[in-house]
DNA sequence: CCTAAAACGGACTATTATTGTCGTATTTAA
DNA sequence: TTAAATACGACAATAATAGTCCGTTTTAGG
């Protein structure tokens, strides 16, 4: 529980190697599994679906590759989560990234109201981090 | 990801509905459970976890059952947790939950120490509320 | 003493989420 | 024309969580 997921850890370092190095230079999926060992066809996804996202644009082709479009800094971690899992991603109740109905308690639950104010300050957690601070 | 378990949240309503009664009012895991509609044994268990680390102080026998010992406001979100989940339980990256040789990438990662810092931000902030804020 | 209600605890199953893999199509520079 | 790359969809393997079952122990009260 509360963890990061792989997908999105692999994001988090691509995009972080990706701000080392100059802007619009080409970086390969290939490239990046290899230097921090990550599993090829995984770390493809993530960055097919960042580059959907408009974190990174893609070229296809045999020099193709992706390049960094955003600033670093503008790049806060809860951006990035968002971009990757398909669900209100760091929801830490279940009724907020599912139907609340898929709750069987929904209707009885005295926590989920006040829980929000914790969500609160995690999302601003989340929102004050950038890929900056990882590089 | 980034969900609270549904055993914390069982917790978590058991002890906040605990904390509306009088100090040292004696109530059961029927009890909670009918109320609230959670599955009985499972409650149960997060009960008696509670009672082993001293949350709650239990009574077996006929007329048992478990009365709030620490006061609502000295009980942190981040405490219950700690004492519900076995493990390091809001870490964020698996390589601080568990062995540190399971992650594949542990060495190459170049993503575990700055996240450390929001770690930390995120720590703060499961300490910050308490049961007291629940009830 | 007996009974019933409660905590206690181990083992198990079911369900779900995540992670990883595979196969194939498409694009494009050289 | 070829090879290197992205792009997708489907799938399998793994792991975590949720829930269930079954028994034991304790104890108040009749
Ligand atoms: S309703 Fe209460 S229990 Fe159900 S998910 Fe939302 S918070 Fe958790
Ligand atoms: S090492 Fe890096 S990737 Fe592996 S768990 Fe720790 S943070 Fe996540």
């Amino acid at each position: 529980m509360f963890q990061l997921s792989k997908r999105v850890e692999y994001g988090l370092i691509a995009l972080s190697h990706m701000a080392k190095g100059q802007l619009g230079q080409i970086y390969t999926a290939k490239e990046v599994s290899e230097r921090y060992n990550l599993p090829y066809d995984l770390l493809a996804k993530v960055m097919q679906k960042l580059a959907k996202r408009g974190f990174i644009s893609s070229y296809q082709g045999v020099r193709g590759g992706y390049t960094l479009v955003k600033h670093p800094v503008t790049l806060t971690i809860a951006s990035v989560v968002d971009a990757i899992e398909d669900r209100p991603s760091f929801a830490i109740m279940q009724c907020e990234s599912h139907p609340a109905d898929s709750c069987t308690i929904h209707k009885q639950c005295t926590i989920k109201d006040p829980l929000l104010k914790l969500q609160g300050s995690i999302n601003k957690v989340m929102e004050e981090m950038t890929i900056m601070e990882l590089v």
